[in-house]
RNA sequence: GGCGCGUUCGUCUAGCGGCCUAGGACGCUGCCCUCUCAAGGCAGAGAUCACGGGUUCAAAUCCCGUACGCGCCA
């Protein structure tokens, strides 16, 4: 029997959660589940200044948005006062109610000889920073408070000198970091700093922090974005300092936006939030998501949820960036949107309906008319915008009537229609059809001639769904008055 | 600037020494279906596998350089 394995995605609350983030949490969920292993929310909050409960909100909904869900971490709801409490064995989960561990770590680090004090100030480290540029060495700290003597250490402190604490960095060898998608990467420690683990402030680093808390926690996998592949050999000299053995390293390719650069804002939306405003299906973003960076031997494209979670590994990641292709995303969207039966589509859709003023239309009339546009739809969002004619009354289109309506004969065509939909019976499709083409026949008319007139009249467009479905669904009055009303918008022009 | 990562159709990717005249998917083009728009079906265009050297009987696949892109540290 394995060792079970435990895996977290850990994001600092300084915002929402972005499409880079989506993914890294999509990913360690779908190794935990494949693995039955446990999947661990922590919440990097160290950032005193930039963290906000809103932002904790923001993550913890976006992610069960997406429909996924951690085994340990925050509650999904927070208490009264906007906070949310632990729940799981390790618990807290919010960084900044560990502090007294950092505390203890790094105390046994400096008494191990293995960290010391820095007291050097934000200016002096920037000097030797610009000095070292001038000589055209690399711009690292060098090490003058490694040795300070306790006399020296009590005179600065005297001074009222702040301290930081750093880890002691070896001088020489090569720090290998050994990861699961990119094989081993190794890095000169010579070329390494000796690194802050403590600020000055007394709170830790994101480093130190964060191997502090993963071995803490169990973590056996560490999955995340390639942007902290440079941070992991420091990372490691603490695992070592520690005498505590290195969880697995699986570096994620970064996502970049259409022109190469990271995904940002700039490129369009990049908050998860906004995907879910803008009618994607949660179980798009999962499949669509994890195609960037990650494929099967056969390139499936679409996936069941339970099979992606079989399919999924992490041999299967890519190492190179890839482009977020909105474009891809929304033929996506249109696959899971057709699968759905008409019931769940419209179920899905309702916040959308009820956004656009038609709540209070019966389901059993919205329900025909979504369906009649069923194989269209994009997005949950355009659901609205497609049926909407049939409730709240035609809008004509200008270029649709001058190109449809404004032609000889179509005047004569509507009034015949009028006259022949006041006696079809019933008033339903096929029979439609066969009177419409009747009267399509007997007045030696070509099919087109009659139908997109029709179709204008009685919808204002010049696409939409199919005719004679769309014309029993208006119902004989509504059909009738449409195009009447469409017959006085040509004596007017 | 240093270090690191990456480089297969426009995009996501398959490929891990011979099965590759480089496969799939999105997008694109054409045709079919058809009352429009879609959806669907069929067909097609599209990648000298970044470039240059090696290694090998044989390289997209292994090695070394170069270029470019990106990231991290500042």
């Amino acid at each position: 029997m394995t060792e079970k394995i435990r895996v977290r995605f850990a994001p600092s609350p300084t915002g929402y959660l972005h499409i880079g983030g989506a993914r890294t949490t999509l990913f360690n969920w779908l190794f935990a589940r494949r693995m039955k292993g446990t999947f661990v929310l922590r919440i990097e909050d160290t950032d005193e200044v930039r963290s906000t409960p809103d932002s904790v909100s923001a993550i913890v909904d976006s992610i069960r948005w997406m429909g996924l869900d951690w085994d340990e971490g925050p509650e999904l709801t927070p208490g009264p006062d906007g906070r949310y409490a632990s729940k799981g064995p390790h618990a807290p989960y919010f960084q900044m109610e560990r502090v007294e561990l950092y505390k203890k770590f790094a105390a046994q680090l400096l008494e191990q000889g293995k960290a010391y004090r820095c007291y050097c100030s934000k200016d002096e480290l920037d000097a030797m920073r610009r000095q070292a540029q001038l000589e055209k060495r690399p711009p690292r700290y060098d090490g003058r408070c490694r040795d300070l003597t306790e006399a020296q250490r009590k005179a600065l402190e005297a001074q009222g000198k702040q301290a930081s604490v750093r880890l002691r960095m070896p001088d020489d060898g090569t720090t290998v970091v050994p990861d699961m998608i990119r094989g081993d990467v190794s890095f000169e420690n010579a070329l390494q700093q000796d690194f802050v683990i403590v600020k000055t402030t007394g709170g830790p680093t994101y480093n130190f922090a964060c191997v502090i808390d993963d071995h803490a926690m169990g973590i056996t996998h560490v999955i995340r974005g390639d942007e902290h592949l440079p941070n992991t050999p420091s990372q490691i000299q603490l695992y070592k300092a520690l005498g505590w053995e290195l969880p697995k390293f699986a570096h994620l390719s970064m996502i970049l936006g259409p022109d190469g650069a990271k995904l940002s804002k700039r490129h369009g939306a990049t908050s998860v939030l906004e995907y879910k405003t803008q009618g994607y299906l949660p179980e798009t973003m999962r499949n669509y998501l994890a195609l960037l960076g990650w494929s099967t031997k056969d390139s499936q494209q679409l996936f069941e949820p339970q099979e992606l979670i079989e399919k999924f590994d992490l041999e299967g990641c890519q190492k190179n960036p890839a482009t977020f292709d909105p474009v891809k995303l929304d033929w996506m969207n249109g696959e899971y949107l057709r699968k759905m039966t008409k019931e769940t589509l419209l179920d899905r859709a309702m916040p959308f309906i009820e956004a656009a003023g038609l709540g209070q239309v019966p389901r059993e009339k919205l329900l025909p008319a979504v369906a009649l546009e069923h194989e269209k739809y994009k997005h949950l969002s355009d659901i609205p915008r497609l049926v909407e004619f049939f409730f709240k009354g035609v809008e004509y289109d200008p270029k649709a009537v001058d190109k449809v309506l404004k032609k000889d004969g179509v005047d004569a065509v509507l009034d015949g229609l009028a006259a022949l939909l006041e006696k079809v019976e019933p008033f339903q499709e096929k029979p439609l059809e066969d009177a419409i083409r009747a009267f399509v026949a007997e007045k030696g008319l070509k099919p087109g001639q009659v139908f997109h007139p029709l179709r204008v009249a009685v919808s204002g467009r010049t696409e939409g769904p199919t005719l004679f479905g769309m014309v029993e669904l208006l119902g004989r009055a509504e059909a009738v008055a449409r195009l009447r009303r469409a017959k006085t918008l040509l004596a007017a022009a």
